[in-house]
DNA sequence: CACAATTTCCCACTTTTATCCACAATTAGA
DNA sequence: TCTAATTGTGGATAAAAGTGGGAAATTGTG
């Protein structure tokens, strides 16, 4: 499982250092070869080793092709996914039209969750944690599912 | 189960020393790993053993991921969970970004709580602590469970 | 086909992190 | 109360990771 907040600085050519800690882990899941696509809901990036990538793309391509929301879904995910190798020293680069969307400048934040790793501008990120936060605090608002959790 | 409260100064660069008293116990339960992530509801860090913290992040991995408060929960805690081993001085490195979302300088206050352990800024500990004592004397804000207890 | 622009690869430098060690403070025992 | 053992604290040093830039290779274009 990949946890934890980790801020890294991408440079000027785009670059992204992988943080050492999932570097290893990396190579052996998917031999560093990876998949970066858009998270639909916010403006920010998903990043998935290869293999877990895979799992999720034939989940989406299994969808019935006839529903509409299924094919702009296809077209968003897919449309997006773009492959990207850890090069020699552990750095990745970022396509341009994702870091667009993203809002990619300088300060990023590379976020571990589970099976995959989320990529946000640090501003964002920042902005959107303290929102979570309010809501995380106001219980009307929390699916039983969720209160039932004994932290 | 770990009980009491124990203030610990943190040093220049974010090192923790552990209770002695906690040491053993935590080499046999987990090998000395940790896990550290936030408290959602209030400014302060929740430590667990890594066992312990597994049994949380299948729960917390589990919710349905289209659901949008499940996933903010998601991002709120795993995204913050921070692997984190016990050095050969018995003590830990925080990272920095949980150190400034728990407002941690100085002086904190590490506080057993069952299996988990708690970590508060000293100051910020003694402020809610007041405010817990005064709701917890308004009857009127108690459950039946709560007040159904016999101490 | 030549040239420009972009991308990839590699190397060197800087910064950060981890590990180790030494000493101070505290506790427990005699 | 003194001594010994354990715990707490700070810092030096070696290793690793992060960062930037230049040259070579590739691609696109006139």
């Amino acid at each position: 499982m990949f946890r934890g907040l980790n801020t890294i600085n991408m440079d000027a050519k785009g670059r992204l250092a992988i943080p050492a800690k999932y570097r290893e882990r990396l190579a052996e899941l998917c031999d560093g070869h990876l998949v970066v696509t858009i998270d639909t809901e916010e403006r920010s990036l998903l990043v998935y080793p290869m293999n877990e990538w895979e799992v999720i793309e034939k989940q989406i391509a299994a969808l019935p092709s006839f529903d509409k929301r299924a094919r702009r879904i296809q077209r968003l995910l897919i449309g997006h996914a773009s492959d990207v190798e850890i090069d020699g020293s552990g750095r990745i680069l970022l396509p341009a039209a994702l870091r667009e969307y993203a809002g990619l400048e300088k300060e990023t934040v590379l976020i571990g969750q589970g099976k995959k790793l989320e990529l946000w501008s640090k501003d964002a990120w920042e902005g959107t944690r303290e929102e979570y936060l309010d809501e995380a605090n106001d219980e009307s608002q929390l699916s039983e599912q969720i209160m039932s959790i004994s932290l």
